[in-house]
DNA sequence: GTATATCGTGGAACGAGCCTACGATATCAC
DNA sequence: GTGATATCGTAGGCTCGTTCCACGATATAC
């Protein structure tokens, strides 16, 4: 028998049956967000390493999808990752086939990173995992409050990281 | 001379200044709470410890004043922590004096902790700590904004984790 | 009374983030 | 040109948080 959480069932009948979180976390907006965005991630990683794949490689194609012949370091920067870090997913991207690195003949300090065909349906592929997550991430959301939250979340995000600013982005694609 | 960001200034005319993170992902609520999870996460940490202080100590504190006699095993449970990391922070807290462990009668397994009265202190300072954080975080967002924000991941926790649900708490205190 | 489970604790293993160093290359000052 | 300085991709290391497993003490069930 593994340890269940337990707390449900076998506590006397004088306990609270289920070991709530603090009010005063419960009540702050920074919590729950916290507490949500390591959900997600979580949720996010599970469903992608059960069809035995990977969020990371999901950001990388699509970042390539979006602007072909990005350099290690561009792609680095916009996803937030480590540049060195960055280094073994390429190598997992490259050994499939699904991307290509080259040497940038202008620079040739610089590798410019291309989707491969092969990328391109992968990143469709893993794209529909991500949507799945996040359409059962926000099941209990209806369209006009997922537009609402979404809103909101650019709203903070753009004021700490005016990348997140610019264009329209409200809406969906 | 440290490397700063270096893209704003460095890039040639003919690229984007900035490089924005995948407009696919910007458009995705869970990948922006990804982000904003452990920007929060961050700067809370960030905050704490610049005081010379830890987030950790502020959730366990404010779970021992909502209720006074916790078992070890329900302080990690309603934060989420693992028990055995647990008993590290529970270490230094009595070191400094902030809480008190002693044997339960009823169950000699187990260890009943107490706020004492310097922790109830600490408590009111690390809460502060903690809405300064929250405060900035939350800066671009006027009054019912933050409401809505709220309620919207108050219902997306509840969803996961009933234990987020119950009474009304989508106010602030 | 014997078996099984839980509590707190310690320790090991793993992964990710972050920092440093290095060779290759480019750029700037002179 | 030549040398100083900076950047690119890459590799290695260190630190932490998280997870998992093992243990002694104790409690509960049969």
């Amino acid at each position: 028998m593994t340890a269940q959480p337990a707390s449900e069932i076998t506590l006397k009948p004088g306990h609270k049956p289920a070991v709530k979180p603090p009010y005063e976390l419960v009540c702050s907006p920074a919590y729950l967000l916290k507490r949500l965005g390591w959900a997600i991630k979580d949720a996010s990683m599970e469903a992608f390493e059960a069809a035995g794949e990977s969020p990371y490689h999901y950001s990388v194609l699509a970042v390539l999808e979006e602007s072909p012949r990005e350099t290690q370091a561009t792609i680095a920067d916009s996803l937030g990752y480590d540049r060195s870090w960055l280094v073994g997913l390429l190598d997992e991207l490259e050994e499939k086939g699904l991307i290509e690195r080259r040497r940038d003949p202008d620079d040739r300090r610089r590798h410019l990173v291309t989707l491969q065909p092969a990328g391109k349906k992968k990143l469709a592929e893993l794209r529909a995992i991500s949507k799945r997550v996040e359409e059962e991430f926000l099941a209990p959301l209806d369209a006009e409050q997922r537009a609402k939250l979404h809103q909101l979340l650019l709203e903070l995000a753009a004021h700490r990281d005016p990348r997140y600013a610019p264009a329209g982005a409200t809406r969906q694609p």
